[in-house]
DNA sequence: TATGAATGAGCTTTCATTCAT
DNA sequence: TATGAATGAAAGCTCATTCAT
């Protein structure tokens, strides 16, 4: 599985350095030097940067989508399933950063094809039914579920920043409180 | 004053061009042809790209801080303030798109320096201060202010980001749901 | 006489500029800066920076050659002009640093113009003259002047390089000895 | 060899057009249009400008150096050495007009670095030696090895460039009285 | 299949020259 | 007459992409 195994490298160098230095700020070269691979080699797996970044995201996507689903207790109360959620993210976070910040930071980059786009409204969509289901059945707000994926979704993000930062401390009592504060904000 | 009618003009090119491709993305010729100036000219005004980029992020700094603080009630409740905060954050974003775009893009980008890092440090702190001040009061939750900063700020943000992008509608009553929610999640 | 001063002024910056940094290496808005003057004012003087340094290049080269002559005791002996022209140059070139080395520098340069290079001709041929009038009255070499010429000058010239750089002490008796060896090369 | 054959093209066709047009006069597409190699190629050699100037100094001063002592008949009389060096050098710089035209252009250029300018002493030092012991020896005159090296290579140096001028003939006679001439110079 | 040397378009920046004032 | 802001061509350099091996 040599192939698989090049086409492995080369996105997980990528990963690393488009999280640090984002797209336009890394050249070629360079993430093939840090897949211990030939420039041209790049080529032969993806047909151009952009196609690259574009794999990468969905991959990525991918991984977070699946890391959250895999714990999510699909039985449980929509509290449990909520508490379940949140640390699925936050755990993903901060065992993945790079691949966090990625996804972060290319949200919506123009270079974002179709296929990107549409992974991104499909994974959007499973948080928006779960909450459109819950406000159902009066447990959240009766409020635009978009509007309460915002809030949770955004907060989740610059909270993690905060805590890379150093500006808030990562701890279990704060992501409790954290996590207290988002509920409280979601639901009825 | 067709000096600073220049510099103006540079700045914002600059500021639709950052805030739709990014620093990296935007060539320094493209700025000059939307300033409708000559590519040369911008040097006369900016040291270097990251020279306007810096004084283009401060002035886009101190415009969104001076329109919160000058709609501010500062001797009424802090809920009123609240809602005045809010309010303007998003009439600011709502009118100045590539504005506030840019400033969330540009959030501790690597190539900011000490004054444009320290700017944004100061702006911070005003926040902050009135979370720690309300929670003293315990009119909001007894959590670090850090917390709920990032909880309202990245909330505002992705809520901005759904309404552009035409998944959350633009209307009274979605913003006044929007901000009792927020307002909730940070309330005692 | 507010229009020579500035065109001296000029002259004097380029001068200065010209043999520090070379002419490629120094920008025309920079001579401006050092004349204090307007960087449009140099273009009413000089037609371009060509112009510039070749019209400086002779008022430099007459300068040397006025400084030299004007000493030279013509109804001397020709060891005595030898050493008043040696001299001569010697102190003019410690006195006036900048002008040697400009004109050392572009001696031969390629947009030096026929009027600059006729100049050159025309003083070299007054020390050619002089070999080969001694030459006939067999006080120096028969040897062709062109020759004890470049002998004489590329030494002296190398000798005030050597003095700037610190490796050739600058005093009476080095000058004397400097003198002597130079005279024995050429005299017969 | 085709790696080696790339670096000696960009190093020889930077060669000819720095001795020609100088450093500052000579544009990096214009040294790659002579190589017959691509802009960017000469980048993968030569970290910039300022180093392929270094290195190509340092390889052609080494040249002549080499040249100037694999001929260098050390067990003879300091006549015969310095005959031999005389005719080295003007062999090696007829031969080799751009390297000689281009090393006495970039004696003491500022962009010369550290091992360059080290290198060049060396050089230097060799010759200074050869004087202090002829002059031990009471061959040579009782003056500072640095004024009669200044009188001996300045006056080649200029030697050399009336030769190119065509005001000096250049045959073996010419060559025997300037030989002469210079060794009357040094000779006790 | 894999490579990395080579490329040239395009980047940021400089500067000789112009021209409205 | 004098200015200096403005310019755009060209500088040094980078990098996405190709292709001979």
């Amino acid at each position: 599985m040599a192939k698989d195994d090049k086409r492995e490298r080369i996105l997980d160098a990528a990963l690393a350095l488009f999280a640090e230095r984002g797209f336009h700020g890394t050249a070629v070269p360079l993430v093939a030097k840090a897949a211990e691979v030939g420039a041209g080699t790049i080529y032969r797996y993806f047909e151009s940067k952009e196609r690259l970044v574009n794999e990468l995201y969905r991959r990525e996507k991918q991984r977070v989508v699946e890391h959250v689903l895999r714990a999510l207790p699909t039985a449980d109360s929509p509290r449990a399933q909520f508490h379940s959620f949140f640390r699925s993210i936050i755990g993903f976070a901060l065992e993945n950063r790079a691949s966090f910040t990625f996804l972060e930071h290319h949200h919506h980059a123009p270079y974002l094809d179709t296929e990107s786009r549409a992974l991104e409204e499909r994974t959007v969509m499973l948080a928006l039914s779960f909450l459109a289901e819950t406000a159902r059945q009066r447990i959240t707000k009766p409020v635009a579920p978009e509007v309460l994926m915002a809030v949770v979704w955004g907060a989740i993000v610059r909270l993690l920043k905060e805590i890379w930062d150093g500006h808030v401390s990562l701890d279990e009592a704060t992501l409790d409180q954290a996590e207290d504060v988002l509920w409280e904000a979601v639901r009825l």
